[in-house]
DNA sequence: CTGATGACTGATA
DNA sequence: CTATCAGCCATCA
């Protein structure tokens, strides 16, 4: 089989991006740009969703995959936009409209006060 | 081949 | 906050 033994196949590109998916650890979440450029593709954010598209879901943790600056990429309201915020928000992650919350709300002045005293 | 589309992103207005 | 634009890449009509 003369088969092409160069690396980048569209194969080896999807379980690159597969395996940095599965390393997202629970409770948090990664944007797809950042899947694509742990997975050694930068600028191929576009490509992780449609990975995870094919993908469907396989054990992969998908909902745990969001937009730039934690935006849901889903229409907000759709069933796998309100699917993936349950899941997210199951695992512990803030939620706000269609965006999942990583950092705490701003002011966190006051809480590390309160972290401080253990309020 | 061309153009449209899409689980994207960052900049700009 | 929303809207638009340019870039980026794979897939499909």
């Amino acid at each position: 089989m003369a088969n092409d033994t160069k690396a980048g196949t569209a194969e080896a590109r999807a379980a690159a991006i597969r395996r940095a998916v599965r390393a997202v650890k629970r409770g948090t979440f990664t944007s797809y740009g950042e899947i694509a450029r742990r997975a050694g593709l930068p600028g191929r954010a576009r490509l992780v969703g449609q990975v995870l598209r094919e993908s469907s879901d396989h054990r992969l943790p998908w909902h745990r995959i969001t937009g730039a600056q934690g935006r849901i990429a889903f229409p907000a309201g759709s069933a796998s936009a309100h699917k993936q915020l349950r899941l997210l928000a199951a695992e512990g992650v803030k939620i706000r409209g269609n965006r999942a919350l990583a950092a705490p709300a701003p002011g966190a002045k006051r809480s590390l006060d309160a972290l401080l005293w253990k309020f």
